[in-house]
DNA sequence: CGCTATTTTGAGATGGCTCAAGCTATGTGG
DNA sequence: CCACATAGCTTGAGCCATCTCAAAATAGCG
């Protein structure tokens, strides 16, 4: 019965990363050890802390990741999208998730033990490799950030940080490239590390040169282009505030 | 032959974290498929952007793992000590190494080709679960680090560096605990993400402080405890630079 | 239609960076 | 063995990007 619903609602376990390359039997046998599990807008999968039991690949929704220290003081580590995994390896060994998972939005996910999980990639060596190749993604990526963070002015990052969610999250529309979000100033600012004051006076800026249209907790990229070049050093253009870059010699 | 000398050369392959718990017949297969490499003080094993052929594991010497960007601003993501892995999974699958690994000292390394490591990984999933507690300790290490970079001030960044390292190649001496390691003040610099001249400028204080004795590419810990209220926030005291904090009300 | 969360904006403070010099070990070649 | 060269370190002065704090404007929501 559930194993019958779940074949149905899951049409394509094969295109989701993590078990990409599985056969057929490799894949029912996943599928058949997963449960689900939904969660509203605002609501978390799991606090920071928490002890770390389950395993999760989003199907619907978005699931920020952050981590907050004792004086409350919080980034946003990473924006998981449908097909993507999160925590898939602190379960495994127990202990504690050093992260928080908070839905951005209605989100539903294929859910499965820590243990479970263990025995799941020890019987099919291609999971632990496909759950390698992700993990070590998330790293790279964490990485470029972490360099960025130490070496990068604030305009440059909030450009980046905006240009990868229009990857993840953009729609096009008339206006533009709407990120299909809700996005404060905020929660930019804990994505580029910053304060929302900056942030929002970075964007205010932006939207008087024309690149960006902003509302409440909205953002449509007007010229995706001028973004770029605020985020690569292509020309040292359009600075938002302080007066304009002098010319090199 | 070849391997004969290995078995004589790893005796303690089972001390290897990436290899614990493997059988004895799994030591085997993935000690013969290994082969050594040697790098001298201050060579690389690989820069950035070289194609990803070869995972290591350091048996002697300490590596540094660096990024850099187009302008030439360079961080250190981490130091690996003996025993540790690196490039453990870039090779698995091509592609380019996206840091550069550095001899600090005469380093030595188990070397495997990136094929083979993964077929390894492959027949002894065992091995692949090594690797992805491994991965996901770094990826967690630097999430802690890039929250820390986001939200804390450069002398408390500069603190945990500091005894982040006397846990790693930290020695007792009569002194105090020995970094043993060529540390420049620039070196400090790429680990927090600040100049060499504020890293100067907070050595030359805590050692005022008593907190610790510095030379050329030198540091000893004297009052480990000074440090960690500076790294935690115990006492506000003994501020570097600038005034001293002013009594809250 | 009032409440509350979000955003904007100003004014001021400052931590840390930049640049410029000079200083000091360390090691090197004469 | 000494004087010079070099790499690392210190220090001062000035600046400025960004943070802080305060307050007002705005926009959804119930």
């Amino acid at each position: 019965m559930k194993e019958s619903i779940d074949r149905i609602l899951i049409p394509d376990l094969t295109r989701i990363p993590l078990f990409a390359h599985l056969r057929a039997e490799q894949l029912d046998a996943v599928r058949e050890a997963a449960h689900r599990r939904s969660v509203a807008s605002g609501g978390f999968f799991f606090h920071q802390g928490d002890v770390a039991n389950t395993c999760y690949v989003i199907l619907t929704g978005r699931v920020r990741i952050t981590q907050i220290d004792a004086d409350g003081r919080q980034v946003i580590l990473h924006l998981v999208t449908p097909g993507e995994g999160f925590a898939l390896v602190a379960p495994l060994s127990g202990g504690e998730y050093g992260v928080a998972a908070e839905a951005v939005d209605e989100a539903e996910a294929l859910a499965w033990d820590g243990e479970t999980m263990r025995s799941l990639m020890l019987r099919i060596p291609e999971l632990a490799l496909n759950a390698l190749g992700l993990l070590s993604a998330r790293l790279h990526e964490l990485q470029e950030r972490y360099r960025e963070l130490a070496t990068e002015r604030v305009e440059r990052r909030v450009a980046r940080a905006v240009l990868r969610l229009a990857r993840q999250a953009g729609r096009r529309t008339e206006e533009g490239i709407l990120i299909d979000l809700p996005l404060s100033r905020q929660d930019l600012a804990e994505m580029t590390g910053t304060t929302l004051y900056t942030a929002s006076r970075i964007l205010t800026g932006w939207e008087q040169a024309g690149l960006v249209t902003t509302g409440r907790e909205r953002l449509v990229i007007r010229r995706g282009h001028g973004l770029v070049a605020i985020a690569e050093d292509l020309p040292p253009r359009t600075p938002v505030h302080g007066n304009a870059a002098p010319l090199e010699p």
